[in-house]
DNA sequence: GTTTTATGATTCACATATGAATCATTCTTG
DNA sequence: CAAGAATGATTCATATGTGAATCATAAAAC
């Protein structure tokens, strides 16, 4: 048996997770979509929409998105010129971040 | 050369992958962490760190996640009370939902 | 009730994401 | 300026996520 790497994630992480996917079971059934119709039209097969669905955390981000947008459920609450909108307002305040951070006291600042 | 699978993303998908990751960059600065230090501290490597940051679809969404919750950016625009609310919530309208779903005349419903 | 279909749960082979190591640049600090 | 450190970008081996197939159960339609 090859050693396996062991994740831990926070409950926030699970709680997100497990939301995101109930969200997309509902929004599913509200449009009365079967789950092999989703599946399909996401391009995945049925299995791996059952794992998002239930908030399996080992899925790949891009494919969650996926089927989260194709349902409409909204991801930061937010449409696509929403999304755009605050990702050039992210993108304007990295430009004026440091490029590199130096911590030489290694103490890290938790005070946001 | 193995076949490989190829995914169609769409834009709405690709535009919150990038925002999160540039949300979670601009975090990290603003709390002094260097890449090596928010890579460690998520237990994952520094290389899996920069291909969250730049919205890298293919990662695991459990740690994309974990990475965003451990610089504090929010998910759903909620914490952790607020997230277990809405997932409660969401659970409840799940088990109004049918169990089941039958479509026999293959439309699906996009008037939400 | 019966029939049909959707869903849940497994299993396994294989495509692939990840960790580790490395190098070149760019940036920060003194 | 010089020195050191953080970041970006590769490469490769391997741990692992995914697709496909299958079976059992439950639920919808009639």
């Amino acid at each position: 048996m090859p050693k396996s790497i062991t994740r831990a994630y926070s409950r926030y992480t699970q709680t997100a997770s497990t939301l995101l996917g109930g969200l997309i079971r509902a929004a599913r059934k509200k449009r009365r979509m079967t789950a092999q119709d989703l599946a399909e039209r996401a391009g995945i097969s049925r299995g791996l929409l059952q794992r998002i669905e239930n908030g399996n955390l080992k899925c790949e981000i891009g494919v969650a998105f996926e089927v989260a947008a194709i349902v409409g459920v909204k991801l930061f609450d937010a449409d696509q010129s929403t999304l755009t909108q605050h990702l050039q307002r992210t993108e304007t305040e990295l430009e004026l971040l440091p490029k590199s951070v130096r911590n030489r006291n290694k103490t890290v600042r938790d005070d946001f």
